[in-house]
DNA sequence: GTTCTCACA
DNA sequence: TGTGAGAA
């Protein structure tokens, strides 16, 4: 656990593999993983790894983007979206058109799962309503 | 505790 | 999209 006693905002800390996994609950492996499919690169110590900030907030993307549904490529191109390596108008241009076609696909899936809860509301409406009527009759 | 690689689903 | 095992 280095840089125990430095705080947590500050620019420099680190993360040991072991720290994150604990935090975000995942596999010291899955980490490992995420890696090995390019999503984040740490620094290295000799072996160990160490990990930036940067590298824990993008582990946090990555999980969310899971959460969500999304796979993990599909969590690529979401973060990569945040990465301001882009420069020129033209490709400034294009991004702006990825942001734009990523945002009708969330506003659509938020859509989807409003209906999603909309349906498990009346399922669930109907089972009260049934258990009460069965308690009528006894 | 962490690393890597290979196998496996 | 990960996990488990074995060796270092």
């Amino acid at each position: 656990m280095p840089d125990r006693n430095r705080p947590s905002h500050s620019p420099d800390t680190t993360y040991t593999i072991s720290e994150l996994a604990k935090e975000f609950e995942v596999t010291t492996r899955t980490i490992r993983f995420y890696e090995e499919k390019g999503l984040i690169a740490p620094l290295r110590q000799g072996q160990k790894r160490l990990y930036t900030p940067a590298d824990r907030v993008r582990i946090k993307l990555i999980l969310r983007g899971k959460r969500i549904g999304m796979t993990l490529d599909e969590c690529v191109e979401v973060i990569d979206m945040y990465d301001p390596a882009h420069n020129n108008s033209e490709q400034l241009r294009s991004l702006i058109d990825t942001v734009r076609d990523r945002r009708a696909r969330f506003l659509q899936q938020r859509r989807d799962i409003d209906d999603m809860l909309a349906g498990l509301d009346e399922v669930q409406a109907l089972c009260e309503q049934a258990l009460a009527d069965a308690g009528d009759t006894q």
